[in-house]
DNA sequence: GTCTTGTGCTAAATGGATTTAGCACTTTCT
DNA sequence: AGAAAGTGCTAAATCCATTTAGCACAAGAC
């Protein structure tokens, strides 16, 4: 069946297999509307494309037409957390839903090397951008402007932009509701980053957190047992704070974590002194990693909808749809086991 | 600064612009050794080229040359682990390194969009191809014969292929070999999994873990307490392997594990009572999955070197080094704190 | 002074698909 | 019958970089 030397099938070759010119194949294949081609040729031209197996050069095409059907997607870091798989998942459906492909490459977290990563881009000509930034403390991005189509994901920039981010303006009031509909009257929060309120503009997604758990919680009656600041949120963080609240003779009836890593580490503390999330107390995570599944009971968590982002940006990108400003996600809460059924 | 059009510079501009020939530019770009042209000529065409600002159109070049300086990377599924995030980082580390870019797809864990994801690639007409495969339990790849250069990272097929592969056969000797360091006499291996060795094709990686460690363990003097056949690698299926060991009255100097998940649920049914890993036995997992460094005390894993695996894919593309064969690559013992120091 | 060799450079072809202008022919209108 | 309108199709230009064949001139050989 292979020929000797497996040569591509080209434009010209349907042409002559069919007894047309390639205008008229390129017509008939693209279904333009205005060409006045007869029926008969144009079913013969598409019985011997499929025949011949042909395809498209896409170098030809992208050379013609300057367009790539090609999506390029930045992203600081891949490796360390879901995050950026979600997110890459989220971009290839939207992507490939729509016929396009995606070209990738990352910073390695150096902020310089994102002006080597477009330019990889540009060179290749792809359609559109997406920079996705998944370490929210990230600053500076010096996004050198390109023409290109630009969608920001998970950061924001001083330059007016089009951004896609969690709404975690709701996700605090919304921690806090589901706390209230536990039953509880008391309430701990563990893992408040120190710096995050200073700088929002560092950490975005963070900032906002708190500043809507905080603002939700002063309009309640709930009573705020503790509200630890950490400089980092490991689990290592997560049971030190928490064995501290303990020690000091708290019993919060709900505790709200900062991310599911503290989550974990407030399990291990509470497991030490005998007390079972979902049954004595009910403890709250924010974020819905892989471990939230992991813990015993499994923990309940506020998700960041990493994956409809990256599909939002697509459509963005693709309907050309770029005006400057925010589009916030809702970000669900995934119930599992570690709150009290009231 | 801006130009009102944002046109992008071709060579023809560069060539008027520096008063040459395009043919004269293009050759002095790419540094023709056979080429006569002044130094003079050299000099002046570099600079108008910097100063312009030109950019070869990859579009053009890939017309001309047949070549994309592009790489396809198709995997199952990029969502679930933190593998095939450090599959794509090696992945583009090696590419970028060697200025290629990578173009990716992915199939969704459905074996039947690999054919579909495959006709995007040659329609992009990449250089090569990277099949990754992540769920170790992928049967039947069905790979549509292209005339690509491919590699499979972490799955094998029946045709003859260049596959890369973790070094199992030494893993297992590894994990036994470490166990006995420890000082153990008695041992217990948790979580082979069922239907492994039935199939290795199916899972090959698992099963050369367990080969090894079996075959290892057999040349010892160590004596097993158990060896626990589970279906599934969850934390659960750990926890509660692991209480029934301990329920019949065994108490081993070691436990291995099949994997960081299945550790976690060991470490959980361990703290129940009482035992502490490192301190009053010694728990050795595989993987290195995230978790190994969230758990407490934290876990000392054999990692799956994905990083490598990736990087290596890419050398092997780039540097024609197809044949067909398996290419081993060594799984480091990642030392923390869970095994005891004898 | 012709013949060779060398030097510096360029015209033109090439790769494959798209698109515009327009040719040749038939049908309809007046 | 002659003009106008309609139908089916194609030639050629275009996108941009690369590469081959070869032109025009200068310097050295005999």
């Amino acid at each position: 069946m292979e020929t000797h030397k497996a040569k591509r099938v080209t434009l010209a070759d349907v042409a002559k297999a069919s007894g047309m010119s390639k205008a008229a194949v390129s017509l008939i294949l693209n279904n333009k509307e205005g060409a006045r081609l007869s029926a008969e040729a144009k079913e013969r031209v598409r019985e011997v494309a499929k025949e011949l197996g042909y395809r498209p050069n896409a170098a030809a095409q992208s050379l013609r037409s300057g367009k790539t059907r090609t999506l390029g997607f930045i992203s600081d870091q891949v490796t360390v957390t879901r995050f950026a798989s979600e997110m890459i998942t989220g971009i290839l459906r939207a992507a490939e839903a729509r016929d396009h492909t995606v070209l990738i490459a990352e910073t390695f977290g150096k902020p310089d090397q994102i002006a080597e990563a477009i330019t990889q881009m540009t060179d290749r000509d792809v359609d559109g951008l997406i920079l996705g930034f998944m370490d929210s403390r990230q600053r500076d991005l010096k996004i050198p402007h390109t023409g290109l189509p630009t969608v920001l994901v998970n950061g924001i920039d001083d330059s007016p932009c089009t951004a896609v981010l969690p709404n975690e303006w709701e996700s605090g009031a919304k921690a806090v509701q589901r706390v209230i509909e536990s039953g509880a009257r008391s309430v701990a929060v563990i893992g408040e980053l120190a710096n995050a309120e200073k700088d929002p503009r560092t950490y975005p997604s963070i900032s906002r957190r708190f500043s809507s758990l905080r603002g939700t919680l002063a309009e309640t009656k709930l009573e705020v047992l503790g509200h630890w600041v950490l400089d980092d949120w490991n689990p290592t963080d997560g049971y030190e704070a928490t064995t501290q609240l303990l020690a000091e003779g708290h019993s919060p009836d709900a505790i709200i974590c900062a991310n599911d890593r503290v989550a974990m580490g407030v399990f291990q503390a509470l497991a030490e002194q005998g007390l079972t999330p979902g049954k004595d107390l009910s403890v709250l995570s924010f974020d819905d990693e892989i471990i939230a599944s992991y813990l015993r009971p499994q923990l309940s968590s506020i998700r960041l909808p990493y994956e409809e982002m990256g599909s939002l940006a697509v459509d963005l990108l693709l309907d050309g749809n770029l005006k400057p400003g925010e589009h916030q996600i809702d970000m669900p809460l995934i119930e599992r086991d570690s709150m009290m059924a009231h």
